[in-house]
DNA sequence: TAGATGTTTAGACAAATATCTAATTATATC
DNA sequence: GATATAATTAGATATTTGTCTAAACATCTA
């Protein structure tokens, strides 16, 4: 849940989840979209990867970065307990 | 979103929130429930009210927290932008 | 095998963060 | 008014974080 949090308080890494919704991409894609060098893009990938909220394919040179929602899930999990007449860890 | 997704990134702050579930608090019964000085307490509760996740409600000398839902959905809404069939922001 | 390309690692540094103690402010009560 | 209680503000400090450049590693192709 730590990293989770940790990997989503950052504007940069929210913007890169959001370009993988709508395909995975390389690496050197997603940096394009951003004016930071890629080691700072590679860095935040690798934060997103700890947390699990993407996972990492090395084809050849090249290393695809993938969408991955199932810790997303945990989060929502996380919010509903929060949500009236839920009793969830009540 | 920075505020909110910052708030969120420290146990403490969350154990604020979940203890907030239950029922309204003041700042010391709070701060009872942890092993943080109050100022370190206080200073948590700051973020959490610039995060719109609480409000404040002084009463003579006690300061009573209370969770405040409303931000939540936001965040909440942003998750299902990452649902599969969910078009949001597309 | 050499050079080009894609990516990550290493190391440095400024800025942000979480914590503390001491001091201050605000309110209640004697 | 003086003192006690609740809470916050101020200032200090160690740690974490985001960024950079330079270097290294990995793979492809001529």
């Amino acid at each position: 849940m730590n990293a989770l949090f940790k990997a989503l308080n950052d504007p940069t890494r929210r913007a890169i989840l959001e370009l993988l919704r709508q395909q995975p991409r390389t690496a050197g894609e997603i940096a394009e979209h951003f004016q930071f060098s890629k080691p700072t893009i590679s860095h935040h990938l690798d934060l997103l990867r700890q947390a699990e909220l993407v996972t990492s394919d090395k084809q050849g040179q090249f290393v695809t970065y993938t969408l991955n929602m199932t810790v997303m899930d945990e989060l929502l999990g996380w919010l509903l307990q929060f949500k009236p007449g839920n009793d969830t860890n009540a």
